[in-house]
DNA sequence: GCCAACGTTGGC
DNA sequence: GCCAACGTTGGC
């Protein structure tokens, strides 16, 4: 079982449309790291789904429902896609300030890399945020 | 709105 | 193959 972290711009696509829609295909990704991540997923896997420039927090979690196949919207056959489905929000988002803050997650690739827009995360990492979403005092 | 980080492109 | 120029992302 793998973790994953995806951003979205929420003006552009946001937890709550991802909730309304029930399920979404994450076409678009452009860049070959992204894309090598989104060619790891495996259906089952555990995806946190990030808020960036807006916001700028963990909103939810979402689940792997289709592994990686060719990005539809474009004939370019390097690009894939994958379909994820939105599982539960968070008690409370995580924001970019208490992971900043948060030394146990001093690795997390949202930091060190912060243009990536999906990127692996470890497991210990996916339950530190679980936890402090739970958590009204950090 | 600005700028740092970083990926991509293209000239040589 | 190197590197300067340029474009994009995303935090502040």
């Amino acid at each position: 079982m793998n973790y994953w972290l995806v951003k979205s711009e929420p003006f552009v696509y946001s937890w709550n449309d991802f909730v309304t829609a029930g399920k979404s295909v994450w076409d678009g990704v452009r860049n070959y790291q992204a894309r090598n991540n989104l060619q790891a997923m495996k259906e089952g896997d555990w995806v946190l789904f990030y808020h960036s420039n807006e916001g700028m927090e963990v909103v939810g979690i979402a689940q792997v429902l289709k592994e990686a196949y060719p990005d539809p919207t474009t004939d370019d056959p390097r690009w894939v896609v994958v379909e994820l489905v939105p599982v539960q929000p968070l008690a409370k988002p995580v924001t970019l300030k208490q992971i900043k803050a948060d030394n146990r997650l001093d690795q997390i690739a949202l930091i060190r890399q912060s243009r990536l827009s999906v990127m692996p995360i470890r497991p210990e990492e996916f339950d530190v945020i679980l936890s402090l979403s739970q958590n009204e005092s950090t």
